[in-house]
DNA sequence: TGTTTATTGTTCATGCTTGAACTATCATGT
DNA sequence: ACATGATAGTTCAAGCATGAACAATAAACA
């Protein structure tokens, strides 16, 4: 009766999904030190990226797409704001809601950020192949989908 | 000249890794919130997990292997000791080392703490193939391996 | 031995994130 | 129109993680 016959490191889910844990917490990491040359942190890398995707978008909406707290997007907007990197242009029809857009400077510094992202990922996934790199993201998008609606 | 055509978006591994890094935060999430019952957060199970494979660690040896700095580890050890978690034994040859150990209690707590970190990873990989999560541990391996040792 | 350098763990100030309470605005239903 | 409830954003206190500076100890070497 030893238990660990049953130690979840046996359990190929378990021991592959610390691996995902592992390189996601190393990656951001190096991330961060990539990008302190920008001045910029990888939340607020992550701002701008959606942005430049959605403009437009609320601060709720923002903070559903980043699984953050509305709370954390107030207080993480003024400081891109002052840099002149977005607007926060309050809505006509709902004098609730801003609308955000990123300005022409804040989208010339997401270029520079993009690329040190593709750097550092281009190093990293070296040596996963397109057709692994797919499948990978295919798992992760399903992850992410069975925690969707809870 | 349209400058989406190199947007990274269209490029497989930032559009992948884009996926890993928000199934990360989402499972993260999730775990916290599965974990609140037993009072523990996701930090404090990744020391009970490294301390139950590695007995007898430094606090030094397990910074690096959480990928945090030490002083992380000094404010996070004492909430454990004084549940009576774990131990902290000064080393008898070098007393600047602290040999880090679980008690009895620790490891139980771990193992309930296991099970419901295994029930979240059943549902959320329900949908991959022992194959496909095994080749998904393989890169992440390799990616986490392609940041160690600079 | 004595001096210099490295290493371990701690302390502290800083910044980030969270969740709860709050205000202002809109939507619903009577 | 009016009451009720829902929603957008803010404020605030609390908890975590970080990195720099520090004390104690050990190692390297003259």
């Amino acid at each position: 009766m030893n238990n660990k016959q049953e130690l979840p490191w046996d359990n190929p889910r378990f021991r592959n999904w610390v691996a995902v844990a592992r390189a996601c917490h190393s990656v951001e990491r190096a991330l961060a030190g990539a990008l302190a040359p920008l001045d910029l942190k990888p939340a607020q890398l992550d701002v701008l990226m959606n942005l430049y995707r959605h403009p437009g978008m609320s601060q709720h909406d923002l903070a559903r797409k980043l699984l953050v707290g509305r709370s954390n997007i107030t207080m993480l907007l003024p400081q891109l704001e002052n840099r002149d990197l977005l607007r926060r242009e309050s809505d006509g029809k709902d004098k609730r809601v801003l609308r955000l857009s990123l300005t022409p400077s804040g989208e010339a510094l997401l270029m520079d950020a993009l690329k040190v992202y593709m750097g550092l990922l281009d190093k990293v996934m070296e040596q996963s192949t397109p057709a692994e790199c797919d499948l990978l993201g295919e798992q992760m998008r399903r992850v992410a989908e069975a925690l969707k609606v809870e």
